[in-house]
DNA sequence: GTTTTTGTTGATTGACGAGTCAATAAACTT
DNA sequence: AAGTTTATTGACTCGTCAATCAACAAAAAC
């Protein structure tokens, strides 16, 4: 049975496995069966390509930010100016990809688990650090002094905005969500005019 | 060694316990024995009075919400003016009693409670909802057809500086957390005048 | 064509933890 | 003083689950 090449077929189903299934769960109690069967395969192989349970939970955490990063990367490319820049940022934080709801629910179990799990804590750290340094950037010609300020504002709203889209019922709204962020962008932009 | 009455008091010791458990661990997959132990006493009592430990994280969570709903009760009293009242509610939402660290790492496991435990869901709703409708009173007179969108926007901010000051080390800076919320209302506050 | 490497799983181990229960004891009741 | 209620716990049950292992299979290498 066995054909070769087939880890990293296996690792990508596993990743994706687990974030559906802690996304649907809304939970971190899943266990490796679960995530395996899914992925269609034993936990012993989920094991043997992972190591542990925690390898799987980070690596899934890896994939989240990974897509999160290409989705605003992309939304950047097509932008020049710096207001244009900024909220290519803003609406590539929700691009469809990214803000579904299993990839929600799993984002704040894994916002959780950087309590606990120094790994999972650095690399959320470094997604903030990232986004707060490109928000920082295009901001600095539109706001000046304030751009810190503005930053950290919009990165704590842009969270505000995930984690209750996580609670909320039906399919997270996106135009609704980019909405509240584009508005207290708008009020930041409109000081300098 | 029965003392009569103890209920109340050991009720009060376990929710307590849990709350500084979770916060501590910085997760819900804390034993009831450890709870237990913490609060002073066996983990069987704390299964005769609460039932499950579901009940008893529900418990806590009350306990969160009820003494978030006192802080601002608290700071409203001596407010008299809309826009003194916006901002005793928006200082509530960071007393000490509630921003500190074990309470806000608390919070964000009771969040995601919350996705799998409908009674959680209902209880974070019910917050959300009150203090929705309370700005939403404030904003009304202050900047008219806007106080909805600012309202929610307001809500999203502070549980994004909860959130954040989940992961940042170190004590939660409530200094910092108050002046970014602040600034944003300012900023709202500006258009109208 | 035999050895090695890669893929795969069923079965098992070992630990841990929620919830139960029987038993003990000190109050209150009558 | 006998009976009832409230407080309390150690010991136990029963289930679950991460992780390991032995064994089997097929491709690649030699």
């Amino acid at each position: 049975m066995p054909k070769l090449g087939a880890e990293p077929i296996r690792r990508a189903a596993l990743v994706k496995a687990t974030i559906e299934t802690v996304g649907e769960a809304g939970s971190l109690e899943v266990t490796v069966a679960q995530i395996a069967r899914r992925a269609g395969m034993s936990s012993a192989l989920a094991h043997h390509y992972f190591g542990s349970k925690e390898q799987i939970f980070l690596a899934a955490m890896r994939s989240i930010l990974t897509l999160y990063g290409a989705e605003v990367r992309g939304a950047l490319s097509t932008a020049t100016t710096a207001e244009s820049r900024l909220r290519a940022i803003v609406s590539g934080s929700f691009a469809p990809g990214s803000f579904r709801r299993e990839t929600i629910s799993a984002w704040l179990n894994f916002y959780v688990l950087a309590q606990t799990l120094p790994e999972a804590h650095r690399l959320l750290r470094v997604y903030q650090r990232r986004l707060r340094s490109n928000l920082r950037h295009e901001l600095r010609p539109l706001v000046g002094a304030r751009a810190e300020a503005v930053a950290r504002g919009l990165g704590a709203l842009i969270d505000g905005v995930y984690i209750r889209a996580a609670l909320a019922d039906g399919a997270p709204d996106r135009a609704y969500a980019l909405k509240i962020v584009t508005e207290y962008l708008d009020r930041e932009l409109e000081v300098r005019e």
